[in-house]
DNA sequence: AGGTCCGTTTAAAGCGCTTTAATAGGTCGT
DNA sequence: ACGACCTATTAAAGCGCTTTAAACGGACCT
């Protein structure tokens, strides 16, 4: 590790400085609310109520010292201010900025945040950082709250975090009694994309799997229960994958050994594998097979794929995670909460009735 | 504005309550530094220095301090430490959480950052929330240098931003004394690119434009030199467009009454807006049209898809841009540097000789 | 003994802001 | 004129940490 300064602390006799306070104002020091308060003649405290628009200073102060700090070109330093508030206002977020469900998420809770007076902080998971260094990044940061994106890690650290400070996890379930979970219902999304393809007359619907954790489980029960109550038990096909491309390529040779007329997949990037497999073997889609995705995710809305799928309406999980927050911190609720937000069938154009 | 806690400063006549310091320690209250030093017997002075691992303190007292904060779980307040200390070790990156080219830059910076001994502050781009607002949200959090990725503000702006502190912009040609850049060589990318069609006998190859803008313009300059460069001037075709997929959407019949047999976009989601317009007018690709991209995209990358593109070595360019702000900070540079790293091209499959 | 020097340790002064109790000046009633 | 009671303002005490000068206690010389 690098000496964060050059000057180690009992080598070299320094001359004695001055005091940094009364040393004449370098060329760049950052003007500070003292010089504000200094130019406008009144005192510090005074200058911090103006700015923060609090009620107390006379309309008379206010001015002079709005005119100083503008003159100053004073910007207040949020390191001190948030060791002096007793609270920070900020909201930690732990994140995979490659994943662009997460990236979406991020930019409508950074303005539900906003509406609310808190700002986010950003802590990104990369290969070498993983979900614990970036939690205790933010909690460096005197985060009030957190809202951790599909964390991986272990229930047990998780509602242990969750004793600490609010905590909110988002696309996990999880059940704990110390934190807040927002997620879409899974198994509900996959009921949709079913019974959509049944209304269609369908009755050959299979399904690409997930593999293992827990939302590929609550999409394969989804499915399961969805075909049961379409009186298609029977039918019922699930082919094993994962939330690849590479699954959804290997999985389309299968689906026509089995004849089905349609498929949801686990996720858009399955379905987008499969739709690449389908197209190099000839079947053509919607004509020949129907393919519902699921996440809506970017992808699905390229023009060029422009696929069936399942919504995960991020900007309502985005705006509960931060209300589930707020309440915590504002209101002082304390009993665990979970919200289970319905997902939403967008229909594109890779389903159609089955060829007769 | 909600008023950030319950009490109006004048109101009621609130009991004199003790003082913070002296009240019993709250179930929940964080340990401080003074806590472990009162547990290991030592001051807090000496605290600080073991756990930031400085020379001083003795093996035996190390000991007993980290044995004393281990037990009471302490973790430093970094907001008060970033306070005190004249560095905070912080860099800044101005960046939309939604851009896939971003993320992937963000990550690299990270590490990178790391290496250095930095840690890296992210303010993302929103509807609501411009370049500016999201720089005055890093200089709030103290940032020592900033990195600004795609910036699209004026030049003048950022050029009186960078006389503040050291700042970085990535990925737009710029000429400014006061900032540093680093870019790619777009015109040499798309040289690249029209020198493998070349090679591989196209002669009728054509370009979709980016619009306007700085990036669009290098690209196309060196779309016309390379041209000229192989004794295909007479062969020019600049297609209007932009860096949407529409844009390739629309393109693609253009290119085929202009009898093209090959064509590079200005970048990927055009380029995929391209196949995809090809492939529903019945031409394949790459046997009777080659495409190249740019950028090489998570887009690119898809099995789906597997353009031939060029890329912009985002690694290298997180890498750079953290030197940059190092060399600045900690070597104490004063004049800017540019530094232009060279693209590379990416083959795939949708290019290949031309039909004969 | 007295002094010097060393490695350790501590007390105290900040960092730049917020907050609260106290103060200064009015206005008003009697 | 006096106290009561406003409102506008200030001084000072923190927030939790870092840093510096000063203090301490040996060991080691003369």
């Amino acid at each position: 590790m690098p000496s964060p300064d050059g000057s180690s602390p009992a080598a070299a006799p320094t001359p004695p400085l001055p005091p940094v306070t009364s040393a004449p104002p370098g060329r760049n020091r950052r003007p500070r609310l003292s010089d504000v308060a200094a130019r406008a003649g009144v005192s510090a405290g005074l200058v911090s109520l103006v700015l923060r628009h609090q009620p107390g200073p006379s309309e008379q102060t206010r001015a002079r010292v709005l005119e100083a700090a503008r003159e100053l070109g004073y910007r207040a330093d949020r390191t001190a201010s948030l060791l002096a508030r007793r609270r920070s206002q900020h909201l930690g977020v732990v994140m995979d900025v490659r994943n662009t469900f997460h990236a979406e998420l991020v930019a409508e809770m950074d303005a539900a945040a906003t509406r609310r007076g808190y700002d986010l902080v950003l802590s990104t998971l990369t290969p070498t950082r993983d979900e614990r260094t970036a939690t205790e990044n933010l909690l460096d940061f005197r985060c009030e709250g957190l809202i951790l994106i599909g964390p991986e890690d272990r229930a047990g650290w998780l509602t242990s975090l969750g004793q600490e400070l609010p905590v909110v996890a988002v696309g996990r379930r999880l059940k704990s009694d110390s934190l807040d979970v927002v997620r879409a219902a899974d198994d509900l999304g996959v009921a949709q994309a079913v019974a959509h393809l049944a209304g269609l007359g369908h009755r050959d619907i299979a399904f690409v799997d997930g593999g293992r954790g827990t939302i590929a489980s609550d999409r394969r029960r989804g499915y399961r229960q969805a075909m049961r109550g379409h009186g298609l038990a029977e039918q019922t096909r699930i082919i094993p994958g994962d939330h690849t491309e590479e699954a959804g390529i290997r999985a389309a040779p299968e689906l026509l050994n089995r004849h089905a007329t349609a498929v949801v997949a686990s996720n858009d990037r399955c379905a987008v594998g499969l739709l690449d497999r389908l197209a190099r073997l000839g079947t053509e889609v919607p004509a020949s097979m129907s393919v519902v995705g699921y996440d809506d995710s970017m992808l699905a809305r390229l023009g060029h794929v422009d696929l069936t799928t399942v919504s995960q309406d991020a900007p309502g999980q985005a705006e509960e995670a931060i209300t589930l927050l707020a309440e915590r911190l504002d209101d002082g609720r304390a009993e665990p909460r979970e919200i289970v937000l319905p997902p939403r069938l967008v229909l594109r154009s890779t389903t159609a009735p089955p060829a007769p």
